[in-house]
DNA sequence: AGTTGTGAAGCTATTCACAGCG
DNA sequence: CGCTGTGAATAGCTTCACAACT
C-alpha cells in the first residue's frame, strides 16, 4: 500500500519526467529527478522504493522505463472520460488544459446551466460542445464518466455533486469555494484557489512582522 | 509558532465561520464548525488552542470573534495589493473570483503578453484593465504589489517569477504545470489543477483493481 | 451539564547514513 | 567508485480521553 504522501508527489515526478523524456535524456539519478520536481534526493529513493526496485545502482533511473512504471501506477495508461460541470472561466480554463488529453484524460462532456452557453464548443485539440445540464444523468449513463469534476458557483456545488454521484460516478473533483460531502466509497478532492492565497498570506504577514521587529 | 498543516486549514475555518457569520449564528460548538470545514473536532479544538484560548467552555465559540481572530491571523484585515500575470480562462477565472476582495486581497494590475489582450477590462466590481507585459517592473514598483500569482503558460513562469521577484514581490503564487524556484526568503506556493486530477485516478484505478478481483 | 483545551499516546512522514549492488 | 535502496532515528501530525472550566 503506498501512503498517501507518496501518491500526491507521483504526479510531480511524472511531470519531471515527461519533459525530461522530451528533452532525449536516457538516464537520471536521483539527485536530478528530485531538484527537477522540488523534492529532496532521499524523499524520492524512498517514494519510488516503495513503487518497486526500478534503479540501477551506480548509475540511476532509466528515464522511459521509469516514467511508464509512474504512469501505469496512477493509472494514467489508462482512459479516463472526465465531465466538467459549470463553463465559467474556470471550466474552460480546464477544459483548455492541454496537460488532460495526453495524461488519459478525456474531456467527454462540458455542461452549463446558463441556456446562453449550450452550443458553445470548448477546447484544446477535440472541441466539446456545452451541453444543457438537465442532461448530466443522460451523458454519465451514455459515456461512463469516470470523474466529475465541478467547477460551478458555490452554491451549486452539492447539489451537482449529489447528481453525479447518483448517476454512478464515483470519484469528484471539486474546485468549488466550499465543503461538499460525499457518500463513503466516492472519492473527493477540493481545491479552492483563495485559500490556497490565504496560506501564501499568513507567510508574507509573518515577514512584514519580523522586518518592524528587527527595525 | 503555527505548525503549517494548521496553517493550510485555517483558510477552511474561516470560510465557514463566514457562511455562519451571514447565516446569522451567533456561537457555534466545535463539532459543528469542523463538519461546516470537513475535519474532525479534536483537530480543530487542537487548530484553535494554538492560536489562543477564543472558545468558551460549555458553550462553544463566538461565530464573530472566532472569525475576526482566525482573519487576523491569516492576515486577512489588512490589504493584499496582488497582481495576476497572464489573462487566459485561468487568469481571468482568478480575476473574476469574488472571494479575493472580501478578504483583504485587491487585484491591482493584470498583465498579457498578448497584445490583443491589452485593454480589456475584467474583474468582479472593480474593473481591471490589462496591461501589457513590459510594464510589470513599473506596476510592481507603483502600486506595492506584495503577491504575485502566475497563471501563464508553463514555459513562460520561471521568467516572470524571476522578474516578480526582481521587481521586489517576495510572495509568489504558481498556477502554471511546471516547477518553479525561488531565491530563499521568497515564498512560493503552487497549485497544477492537472495534478491533483492524477491523484483521483490514483484512487479510483485501485477501486476497480478491487472490484475485479472481487468479482 | 456540557464543551473546551490539552497532555499523552499512537501514527505517519521525513531525514539520516550507510550497506549493498551494479 | 557511485548511486540506489532501506533500516533506524527523528520530527511532525492526529487522535484519544479526560481534567478544567463556565
Amino acid at each position: 500500500m503506498v501512503p498517501e504522501a507518496t501518491v500526491a508527489r507521483l504526479p510531480l515526478y511524472h511531470r519531471a519526467l515527461v519533459a525530461m523524456s522530451e528533452r532525449g535524456a536516457t538516464t537520471v539519478s536521483s539527485e536530478e529527478l528530485a531538484l527537477a520536481a522540488g523534492v529532496t534526493s532521499a524523499k524520492l529513493r524512498k517514494d519510488l522504493s516503495l513503487l518497486g526496485s526500478y534503479g540501477i545502482r551506480g548509475v540511476g533511473y532509466e528515464v522511459d522505463y521509469l516514467l511508464y512504471q509512474i504512469s501505469r501506477e496512477l493509472g494514467l495508461t489508462q482512459d479516463w472520460p472526465v465531465a466538467i460541470v459549470g463553463v465559467g472561466n474556470l471550466g474552460r480554463a480546464l477544459a483548455n488544459y492541454g496537460g488532460f488529453s495526453s495524461r488519459g484524460f478525456r474531456i467527454v462532456g462540458l455542461l452549463a446551466a446558463d441556456p446562453e452557453k449550450v452550443g458553445d464548443k470548448i477546447g484544446s485539440g477535440a472541441m466539446v460542445e456545452v451541453r444543457p445540464l438537465y442532461e448530466l444523468e443522460l451523458l454519465v449513463r451514455d459515456t461512463g464518466v469516470l470523474i466529475g469534476v465541478i467547477a460551478t458557483p458555490a452554491h451549486a456545488a452539492q447539489d451537482i455533486c449529489d447528481r453525479l454521484v447518483a448517476a454512478g460516478v464515483r470519484s469528484i473533483m471539486n474546485f468549488a469555494p466550499t465543503v461538499v460531502s460525499v457518500a463513503p466509497g466516492v472519492s473527493l478532492r477540493s481545491v479552492d484557489l483563495g485559500l490556497e492565497l490565504q496560506v501564501l498570506a499568513f507567510h508574507e504577514q509573518r515577514k512584514i512582522g519580523r522586518e518592524k521587529v528587527r527595525s
